[in-house]
DNA sequence: ATTCACATGTAAGCAGTTACATGATTTT
DNA sequence: AAAATCATGTAACTGCTTACATGTGAAT
């Protein structure tokens, strides 16, 4: 159910329809939570039913209409109820670490390969995090609130990428010297 | 459909029942691969229909019988195909960062308290990752092959908690900064 | 003409979680 | 007497993925 309270938290921050929150999830909350458009309507649905968040048409000029969905009442509570509540930290699947732990019954250098293509994407994914953080967060030490926390959730992700780009590096380094 | 394959992983560096693979998955496998003995169990029975494994009834001294589980060549096969097939990054998501994201609209020394529990709990697991590392890989200068594979995997999880536990202590510092 | 951006959905299927279920032996 | 370890399962439910489905207007 975090889905639901990851559109709380955008909604609250502002209203909007299903589609930008699809593009939001795309963006900036694509970095700490990933969601298809498809769980993001379903979830609206839900919330409505629920009434944690109003729904109103809004016909468009040169565009189909949109629904702008708004957090409540119920909804503010319901989210506020939710941060109070201890959670578990995500339980670890790397499907990476299966390949390279079983490296040795197939063919180690494609698993080489493998990895090597993985530390390019998580390159590229670390690249494009501190070029937001260039971006919205030019003095970091001034910010408070708000913009302290949103500053605080990217720099988990650039600390993370940080790390993959480490650790593939490390395993570039050794497999190679183990083939060669 | 990873948990098969890491399933044949663990099977194929030695045979053993759902039991003992569940334990293996409460253990070494769990740093990189979670796991339940209900997911086990049921991913055991499809492997046998698709012929992936065999299973031995095997009668025990003072103990329930058990059934022990080999990989076949089709199992074999199979895991060396997915091996070279490429995947994609886990998705992102991390439900502390969403109550990061969301603490202005609660109560922002709860989620400060929260952050502070996930630190402790990511730094007890990296002193037990570093513990492994130790009793496990006491030179990992001479590693090659199956064991160099193993150390690999450790070290992601090693260099994965590290950049957890930098991240909490950050965001302690400047959260607590922030309020007092 | 085709592709891209805008806009909203349904439905089948797969993977994982939670709860339920049973029973022997060994240790405290 | 109670709890822990060994041992194997079923079933309902939740959440996510993938595929399908439709339609407008603007840009190339």
């Amino acid at each position: 159910m975090s889905l639901e309270y990851a559109i709380l938290v955008s909604l609250q921050e502002r209203a909007g329809s299903g589609y930008e929150l699809a593009r939001r999830f795309d963006k900036s909350i694509g970095y700490f939570w990933a969601a298809s458009h498809q769980q993001i309507y379903r979830s609206l649905k839900r919330m409505v039913e629920l009434d944690w968040v109003s729904c109103d048409e809004v016909a468009q000029d040169k565009r189909p209409d949109k629904k702008v969905y708004r957090v409540g009442e119920a909804g503010a509570a319901e989210l506020a109820r939710w941060l109070a509540k201890p959670v578990d930290p995500p339980t670890i699947r790397n499907e990476l670490s299966v390949k390279i732990r079983g490296a040795c019954v197939g063919d180690v250098d494609g698993v080489v390969e493998e990895v090597a293509r993985h530390r390019q994407l998580h390159s590229q994914r670390l690249a494009a995090f501190r070029a937001l953080e260039r971006r919205d967060f030019p003095a970091p030490e001034g910010l408070s609130g708000q913009q302290l926390h949103q500053h605080l959730v990217l720099r988990g992700g650039i600390l993370s990428e940080e790390a993959m780009v480490s650790w593939l590096d490390e395993a570039l380094t050794v497999l190679r010297a183990d083939l060669g």
